[in-house]
DNA sequence: TCCAGGAGCTGAAGCGGTTACGCTTCCATG
DNA sequence: CATGGAAGCGTAACCGCTTCAGCTCCTGGA
C-alpha cells in the first residue's frame, strides 16, 4: 500500500550524478557545484524525499529522538496539569530542532530504568528527562552508569555528572509563608505531596526555614481523595488552622470541596492556597490564591539543557524560580 | 562517555561463530543448534547486547513506533483527563509489544499533516493514532494518500481506508435523556465543546434523536472560562433551564463554580451533569453525576486496532459504548 | 609553459544488522 | 552400501546512507 519512499540512490539517477553527491548536497557540504546541489535540492523535494532516519543513525547519527518516562501510578494523577504543561514546553523545544519525543508511562523505578537502558541499548535516544525526583533516586546511578545524557526536572540542588533545572522552593516558600504572615496568620497546615519525592521534602525544609508561620505538614499522596480526607481531619480538630496550603491545585480544589460540604466558610474561617495552579483554580468558587509559575518554560528551559549537554558542553545545574504569588478570593486575615 | 555498545559480531567472537548464527539465535529462528544458540543467548545477556533498532529498520523491519500528534490549543486543555488516561491506554498496549510512542504537540491540521508526512517519510513510526477528529478533517486524506496504516480516535462513524474507533453517542445520549427525563426534566441546556469536531456534532445528533427532552445546545471551547461565561448567560435567561449538561468535566466544573458565584442551588435550582467523568467531579460539592467511560480501555482498544492492521488484517471500525452513568449529587427532579 | 592545488565528482568501504544460498555433516532409508 | 535430505553453519550480498580516498579537470602563479 504504502508506495515505495524516494531513496538517494533515486535522485542520483534522476540528475544523473552519484548517490555521493546527493549525500553532499542535501547535508549541505562542500563536494557539490552550487547547481548540481539546487538541481538535486528541485528533485529531492519533488520527490518528496526525506533520508532514511535509520539509515543515517547507522553513522552514529543519533536517533534525534529524547525518552521520557513518567509513573502511572494515581497519585500522577494529580500533576495532570503540570505534566502537560511540561511536555508542551518540551516538545516546542524539541520540534524546533526536529526532535521526537518518546513517551512511555511506566509502574515503578524498577520499570523506569529497564527501560532507559533498553532504549539506550538500541540506540532508541539521545537522551532522558527524568521527573518526579525521589528522595535517593536509583534512576540517577542507573543513568550515569549508562552514561546518556540526562536532565533531571526538579530535585533540590546540583547533581553530578547530570544537569538539572531544580525549582527556587526558598523563593516560593517565602512568598507563600510571608503573604500569609502579613495577613496575620499563624497557625498554618500544609497537604503536602508524598513524603519520598525530593521536591516535597524541598518545600517543607524551605518553609520551615521562613520561620514565619507555626507549620504542621500532613503528607498526602496528590490525589483529591487524600486531600480530602485529610481536610476533614484538620477541619473536625480543635485548634484547627486559619490557612491551609495545599501541593497541589488538585488536592486543593478537594479540599474546597470539603469545605463546602462540612460548611466551613472560605476565606472567612479558613484560607485556602494551592501550590500550583490551573485552570479550574480560577473557575471555582471562591477562586483559589496559587503559587503561580511558568510550567511550559520550565518545559522548555529542561529540554535547552540537553541540547546543551548534546551540543558537546558541560551538563549544568540551573535554578528556576520565576514563581508568582497570584492572590485571588480564597485568602483572608483570619478572624 | 557511553561505552561502545555492543553489536552482532562481538558476540561472535566470543562465542566463536559467524555473525548471521548470532543473528538467527537472537531472533529464534531455525539454523543453529540448541546448545550454540544457549550459548550465544548468554554472551548476548551477559554483554548487555540489544539489537541496534536503525540497523533493523534498513531490512523494513519497522521503527515499532507510532505516532500520536495532539493539538495544543488551549480549547485542548478541557480533555487533559481524558488525554492522559487515552495516552495511558495506548501506552499499555504498545509497550507490550514493544513499541514506542513518538509524541507531538502541533499547532493546527496543517502541521500536523506536516509531520506526519515527514514521520512517514524518515520512517519514524508505522502507524499513527488520530485523535480530536473534525467534521472533513483534512488529515483523513492526507494519511490515506501516505498509506500509513492509522486509526482514528472517535468520529462517527466508519471511515473508508482507515481504522476507526468510534464511540456510541447513541447511547450516551440515551442514557443521559433518558434519566433527566424520567426525573422530570424538560428543558435543558447543553454547553458543548466546539462545534466543529465531529464529536460535538454527533452527540448533538444523538441527543436530538432521542426525543426525550427540548435541549438547546450552546457551543463552547472545552475550556473552563468559555463554560463559566456561558453559564452565567444561561442561568440568567428568564426561562432558564432545570438542567445544564456539559461536553466535558473542566466545563461542568466552571459551571458549578458559576451556580455557587450566583448562589443557585445544585441540585435544588439546576442540575448539572458531566459528560465525561474525572477525580474532580467526585470531590467537588455537590459531586457530579457524570456519563463515566473507561477511557484507558479505550487507547488500549484504539492500539489493539492499529496492531491488527500492522499484522496484516483489513482496517476495522469499531464502536466503543461502555459508558455508564453514574448518578451523584449534583441532580435531582425539578422544583 | 609547467605544475601545484583546489573544485567537483566518483568508487569503494563500512555502519549493524538481515536474507538467500551454498557447503558440510550426519542420519535414516532403500 | 549408496543416497537423499535435513540440520547446522558460513559466505556474500544487500538495506540507505556516510565517509574516505582517489581521480579528473580547470585555474593561476612562477
Amino acid at each position: 500500500m504504502a508506495g515505495r519512499r524516494p531513496t538517494m540512490s533515486d535522485i542520483a539517477r534522476r540528475v544523473g550524478v552519484s548517490r555521493v553527491a546527493v549525500s553532499y548536497a542535501l547535508n549541505g557540504r562542500p563536494g557539490v557545484s552550487d547547481e548540481v546541489r539546487e538541481r538535486i535540492r528541485e528533485v529531492a523535494e519533488e520527490l518528496g524525499f526525506a533520508a532514511h532516519k535509520a539509515a543515517k543513525a547507522l553513522h552514529g547519527a543519533g536517533a534525534d529522538v529524547i525518552g521520557l518516562t513518567l509513573r502511572r501510578t494515581s497519585a500522577a494523577l494529580g500533576s495532570e496539569v503540570f505534566r502537560r504543561q511540561f511536555v508542551a514546553g518540551l516538545q516546542m523545544e524539541l520540534s524546533a530542532r526536529g526532535f521526537g519525543l518518546a513517551l512511555q508511562f511506566v509502574e515503578g523505578p524498577d520499570e523506569e530504568v529497564a527501560i532507559h537502558r533498553r532504549w539506550h541499548a538500541e540506540r532508541r535516544v539521545d537522551g532522558l528527562i527524568l521527573c518526579d525526583l525521589r528522595v535517593d533516586d536509583p534512576r540517577l546511578d542507573a543513568v550515569r552508569e549508562l552514561g546518556l545524557p540526562a536532565v533531571v526536572a526538579g530535585g533540590a540542588g546540583p547533581l553530578p555528572g547530570l544537569a538539572n533545572l531544580s525549582t527556587d522552593e526558598q523563593a516560593g516558600a517565602g512568598k507563600l509563608a510571608g503573604y500569609l504572615a502579613a495577613l496575620g496568620h499563624r497557625r498554618v497546615v500544609r497537604v503536602s505531596g508524598p513524603a519520598d519525592m525530593a521536591h516535597t521534602a524541598a518545600r517543607t525544609a524551605a518553609l520551615e526555614d521562613t520561620g514565619l508561620l507555626d507549620i504542621t505538614t500532613v503528607a498526602a499522596d496528590y490525589t483529591g481523595e487524600a486531600a480530602a480526607q485529610a481536610t476533614r481531619r484538620i477541619l473536625s480538630t480543635k485548634g484547627r488552622p486559619t490557612a491551609i496550603i495545599y501541593d497541589n491545585d488538585l488536592m486543593a480544589l478537594a479540599g474546597l470541596g470539603v469545605t463546602a460540604e462540612m460548611h466551613v466558610g472560605v476565606p472567612t474561617d479558613v484560607s485556602i492556597l494551592a501550590w500550583e495552579d490551573s485552570p479550574l483554580c480560577q473557575v471555582v468558587h471562591p477562586a483559589l490564591t496559587v503559587l503561580q509559575r511558568n510550567i511550559a518554560d520550565y518545559g522548555m528551559r529542561t529540554a535547552r539543557l540537553l541540547f546543551e549537554w548534546l551540543d558537546g558542553e558541560q551538563p549544568r545545574s540551573v535554578k528556576a524560580g520565576n514563581a508568582v504569588l497570584v492572590v485571588r478570593d480564597s485568602t483572608a486575615p483570619p478572624r
